[in-house]
DNA sequence: AATGACGCCAACCGCTGGGGT
DNA sequence: AACCCCAGCGGTTGGCGTCAT
């Protein structure tokens, strides 16, 4: 069954909106503000949907919008928050004020995204010739489709994502052994491929994401005790601070690696870490 | 000057989750 | 528990402007 577009009901506008629609509607706003927006278009004597009309005011109309290109700041903040949040547009725009998720959704699909697959392009490029990492994956570049939804296949799943979805945890999972440690620090390492190899992840208990990870300043290795969750009730990741990429997102957290030992085999995972007080917390 | 291709962006569509009954 | 209503969200579309030929 389709349902109908509200706006095709009775003979209500769509397309573009003239000043005149707008004057009428930040007129009525700022007079009786916008409790109900069903009701709003009526009661203001616009013929639009209320959905419409919402939509108008928050992506253009409102008073604290902020207008014109996106500075260089903004641009690397969209890059590195959608690199942390993935397609979460409004989460990304509470982030910076003034812009609205639509039009940060927008800059994305026109400009950051096309500019991040050629950045990414020559990446793999260079590494193509300086490359001496075993790899059971084909050789492909970061696709579209990563670069569309990357916290999804960078980080242990969220509360929101489905614990069987296994193969978010696993797309950026590597396997070393505990020889391959040494190895790694030399620069080689086995990258294995989530398509051919094949794991189940125990579900994700939920208190994991509220767990503390409590952070050890004065040694080099600090740990983050699962509590029950991610791979087993017993894992503890054990966080490498010499890992951490020093990556700090805006002030508000840390790009880390992380491993976890699971059938006598260490997992790294990345993780993003936010601080709270005296603590840190996974993000996702 | 005409026209087709392309890029941008405002607006729309459909889905989801929360709150109320 | 089931249903309805609504706001909010992310994906998609279509119109318009610009550029290339």
């Amino acid at each position: 069954m389709v349902r109908a577009p509200c706006c095709e009901k009775m003979g209500l506008k769509r397309g573009p909106w003239t000043p005149e629609e707008d004057r009428i509607l930040i007129s009525y706003i700022h007079k009786h503000g916008h409790v109900n927006w069903r009701a709003l278009p009526k009661q203001a004597g616009l013929l639009r949907c209320g959905k419409s009309c919402r939509l108008r005011w928050i992506n253009y109309l409102r008073p604290d919008i902020k207008r014109g290109n996106f500075t260089k700041e903004e641009e690397e903040a969209i890059i590195n928050l959608h690199q942390m949040l993935g397609n979460r547009w409004s989460a990304i725009a509470a982030k910076l004020p003034g812009r609205t998720d639509n039009e940060i959704k927008n800059v994305w699909h026109t400009h950051l995204k096309k500019r991040l697959i050629k950045q990414n392009q020559a990446i793999s490029d260079t590494k193509k010739h300086s490359k001496t990492t075993i790899t059971t994956k084909s050789e492909s570049s970061q696709s579209e489709s990563e670069l569309t939804n990357p916290a999804s296949n960078s980080l242990p799943m969220s509360p929101q994502q489905s614990s069987s979805d296994v193969s978010s945890v696993t797309a950026v999972t590597t396997r070393e052994t505990n020889d391959h440690m040494e190895e790694e620090n030399k620069g080689e390492h086995e990258v294995v491929d989530i398509d051919s190899f094949e794991i189940s992840f125990p579900a994700i208990d939920e208190s994991f994401w509220s767990d503390a990870l409590s952070s050890d300043g004065n040694s080099s290795q600090s740990t983050l005790d699962l509590g029950q969750g991610m791979i087993n009730n017993d894992d503890q990741f054990q966080i490498d601070q010499s890992l951490f990429s020093s990556v700090d997102f805006m002030g508000m957290g840390y790009d880390c690696n992380a491993k976890s030992e699971h059938d006598g085999m260490d997992f790294w995972y990345n993780i993003l870490l936010t601080t709270e007080g005296e603590s840190m917390v996974p993000l996702f």
